[in-house]
DNA sequence: TAACCGATTGGCAGTCACTGTCAGGCTGCC
DNA sequence: GGCAGCCTGACAGTGACTGCCAATCGGTTA
């Protein structure tokens, strides 16, 4: 039923994926265009589809839900974040490891006035925030088989100690990007995130 | 029902109160039987009004979200939270004046069997989390001059600093209520919560 | 080239949380 | 007893989201 797709790179092979890769380029470039010209809570799906050219229908297709239309690719982020994670080095710590997940999810958008863009939207938009936190946690449940392993297993409670601490990077690239936004984007959102973690685990 | 509360604060005398905090007790109960009973998204603002005995819309007077229904005084676990560590000592440090918040706010829940339904419910339902999650964020946003000023200002960013503390603090006890839960409310709260400090902590 | 089949789309009606409004009832206080 | 003001319920409306169905478009086959 389904071809392999060409992913990433690399031309679509069929008439079909092209335009409907057009089609879901277009939606979120509108999306985000409104959202930043007059904010999340603001837009309604209506007025995206109606400046995006296709039905509300056609949207919701593309695109789960508004939440969505912020950071497209969602699902990329998680995926990366477990890859990296994976891939590390058996005898790496899990703060190590962690660190170097922060790092790739970061790397992933396409500029720094996206990334710059999309962290404002979410730390200013409650309802937004709260979706995203959300998916976060999704994460946080899914990176929990791989950091169980790597973690002291000493005294029992694994479970509870892994979530801690995944919970715990988390919170700091959380408060550094929080902080990075504030600054208008001045600097590195990794030496933010090596200076909480410092001011956490001393 | 029971309603001889004269309570704490002297005399909610007049009729209307009284009939307000019933009603209002009413809806809550109603609320929580029926969220246990068949799940939160099963279950529908205009079935509890119906069971309650109210209309949709003073249920929405009372209780602005649905969210809401859960936890009936949450504004008073921030209360409690802000209190109790504006309360610590000036010279105690953040990480023990956190604890004291978290085992002040621990300690609000009128029994162990409340605590646990209301935790399982919230770790259980994804609608919930979100929600809770996005409340929980204003805790921390309202704690931060509290932390700030406590926190070693040797090189800038307290900001930052402060927000991954307290963050941690939470993810800390996220990962505590979330064993405790799963272990089907035995044992202490408060001693997962310290288990998972030491393990990000050291 | 024409017919066929499945993927894709748009429109429509419906659900659910939530809000504004407005008339009428009840309470509190003369 | 009567007036003013809070409270309430009913109603209509908004906005996100879903299910359904018929029309259409793309690619494949005869």
């Amino acid at each position: 039923m389904k071809q392999e797709a060409k992913s990433a790179t690399g031309a679509p092979t069929t008439l079909w994926d092209r335009t409907r890769q057009l089609a879901s380029q277009e939606i979120l470039e509108t999306a985000l265009r409104l959202f930043t010209e007059q904010g999340y809570d603001e837009t309604t799906i209506a007025q995206i589809a109606r400046e995006a050219g296709v039905s509300q229908r056609t949207l919701f297709r593309y695109f789960g839900t508004k939440e969505d239309l912020l950071g497209g690719g969602q699902d990329r982020f998680g995926q990366v974040l477990m890859d990296t994670i994976s891939e590390q080095p058996a005898d790496a710590g899990v703060w190590e490891v962690l660190r170097a997940g922060v790092a790739a999810v970061l790397a992933l958008h396409d500029s720094r006035e996206q990334a710059l863009e999309r962290f404002r939207l979410l730390h200013n938009t409650a309802s937004l925030r709260a979706g995203w936190l959300e998916k976060r946690l999704r994460f946080q449940e899914n990176l929990l088989p791989l950091i169980e392993t790597r973690i002291d297993a000493a005294t029992g409670n694994e479970g509870a100690k892994s979530r801690a601490v995944i919970a715990t990077a988390f919170a700091c690239l959380d408060a550094a990007s929080m902080t990075w936004v504030a600054n208008g984007g001045k600097g590195e959102i990794m030496d933010l995130y090596d200076e909480c973690m410092t001011a956490v685990r001393g």
